[in-house]
DNA sequence: TTGAAAGCGCTAACAA
DNA sequence: TTGTTAGCGCTTTCAA
């Protein structure tokens, strides 16, 4: 196996060169015959020798490591988003360090301090509610996932990627109208998700252009974003006397909670009313009825953070990227009525 | 913010110390009067002053970090279990690392190299595929999820946590009597699940002891764990005209996609035939009818394997611990019939 | 093309 | 109680 003990002198001498020159056949840099090459290679091989990893972060000033904060790794959203991104990162013999902040500011800050304290080459975090201007002080490549960067971005050390979510809102309104919606109501999905409103806002706006307004009595904030919340918020809504005749959620947690909040009372998904939830999770296709939703990619949105985060680390963006990952609609029956089941 | 420039010896120079004195003092190292800690604290503060984690793990031989080899983080009960995890470790100072391997035993072994690389201070490794006997070779505190350790262990670098797996057997073994299963059938999780033996055999056991024998052309072996992995199997088992009234499914992935194969040929459930399923992930309550399972507690399993990692760290373990974590069944729809609706 | 040596920031052994 | 200093293993000047 590895033997974490054989370091460069050993491999040095056993190739019978300087540690130099292991080291520059190791990171191919400045010249060597190949003679000198194969001599080392072969003594790298049959002493198992593994770079010491930190005293070489120690000497670069910074660990082949990059952060990755999210408010929760067990959100299918989140995990699934870093299969792929630790794939790329992986790949380019970069590792990863996770952290989870649970919302909490206060954790957000201590993990920074935490990567810091390593340097790590680079930072991902999602769903972030630092200030963005906090990136560019910290002078550590920054990627963003869901947050809006201000217009003109923050220069070379910070970008971000999210899904396009004002296709997500536009979608969501022009299924709901052709299902004949005229009284549609929002869930929003408002702690720790910055993007929520972008999505409100688009869906309002396509809703208008359709000829069908959305009443700001009908746009609910539930407290979180989970099962729980969906149903008590739904519940409440017809407890109330709301009069409506579509759902938009803006998670699928908070989607199948209303499904099970009508169903409870007797409301007949989708033919008295239809809903639209968010993100295509795996429960989805197990709503009664399977529900439809706006499916994002997390996967695509992994493998495009790693890929940019590649980028900056190598210096090779004069600017950040910011990138919008496109959205689609997954039909399903909760919004199976007129048009739509044509 | 944190200035990552500042060194023990500028905070030596501010506080009018030595640099071993401030190190003696980040480290509750060695003696130093209240006066001077007051004074170096004091310059640590003002100066945002933020140790090197990589010359501290050069000068240690060490990381204060954990390595994390799971198959698939995007697996619900892994991500769960790396929240608990992660707080348990990141409460003591320890940040993780993690990779994916896919069930690749090449992969597995790349990521083992470079956690040795990164001379990391302790693994944990879910349903690994290596040989445990690796993990003494490798001499760094080792802890494995979901994996059979040999009798009488490994010497003080190796533990072991995993669910109790001979309950879940039996537990699902009772539940099928109980709801009057005659010819149980079992879809089991081979592919790089070490323990789906263990419970296959408890789950035989168990009803024969309750009279009820396990005929070997019942247990079948998917060739994944997954949805339709599920529902191919079940649907070949009823196209070959086998006969069952009751199935043990090792996942609930594998459950829910009998479920789907069974309502497709009008079996009903559980009338004509009972379905247990095991892990309750978020999906089981929404199965067709809603799922009846062996729930496992990942949070459990990740918080007392942080317990561990840190005792074999801190070398206070003389053996490793082995550790059984209780699971229980969660009774559903998919079992209600006979005793069971009572 | 190669080697010698400095030094990254820290901790710990030894001295005072 | 505190300070001086060697050295962890590596990369990278500078010299040859």
């Amino acid at each position: 196996m590895t033997d974490s003990r054989v370091t460069v002198r050993e491999v040095a001498r056993a190739a019978g060169v300087s540690v130099a020159t292991v080291s520059r056949v190791i990171n191919h840099n400045g010249r060597f015959s190949a003679q000198t090459e194969a001599r080392v290679r072969e003594a790298i091989e049959r002493l198992h020798y593994q770079p010491n990893q930190l005293a070489r972060g120690l000497r670069q000033q910074r660990a082949d490591a990059v952060g990755v904060i999210v408010p929760n790794i067990s959100n299918e959203f989140f995990s699934r988003m870093i299969v792929t991104l630790q794939a790329g990162l992986f790949a380019a013999g970069l590792s990863i360090v996770i952290y989870n902040t649970n919302h909490d500011p206060d954790m957000e800050r201590q993990c920074h301090a935490s990567l810091a304290a390593q340097r790590v080459s680079g930072i991902v975090s999602a769903n972030s509610l630092e200030d963005v201007r906090a990136a560019v002080r910290r002078d550590v490549p920054t990627l963003y996932i869901d947050r809006e960067v201000p217009e003109g971005g923050l220069g070379p050390n910070v970008s971000s990627v999210m899904s396009d979510n004002v296709a997500s809102g536009r979608l969501a309104a022009r299924e709901l109208a052709r299902s004949g919606c005229a009284r549609p109501m929002v869930l929003t999905a408002t702690a720790g998700f910055p993007v929520t409103e972008v999505r409100t806002r688009s869906f309002a706006q396509e809703l208008a252009r359709l000829g069908v307004p959305l009443d700001k009595k009908r746009v609910i904030h539930p407290p979180a974003t989970d099962f729980p919340s969906g149903h008590d918020a739904v519940a409440a809504a017809l407890d109330a006397g709301l009069d409506f005749d579509g759902v938009f959620a803006q998670t699928d947690r908070l989607a199948m909670g209303a499904l099970e909040a009508l169903h409870e009372r007797g409301v007949r998904v989708p033919e008295d009313v239809a809903v639209v939830g968010h993100d295509d999770i795996l429960l989805a296709r197990f709503g009664r009825p399977p529900l439809t939703t706006i499916a994002q990619d997390p996967e695509r949105i992994g493998s495009l953070a790693a890929q940019i985060m590649l980028q900056m680390i190598a210096g090779e963006l004069e600017q950040g990227r910011h990138e919008l990952v496109p959205v689609r609609l997954v039909r399903r029956e909760s919004t199976m009525r007129g048009q739509n089941v044509a």
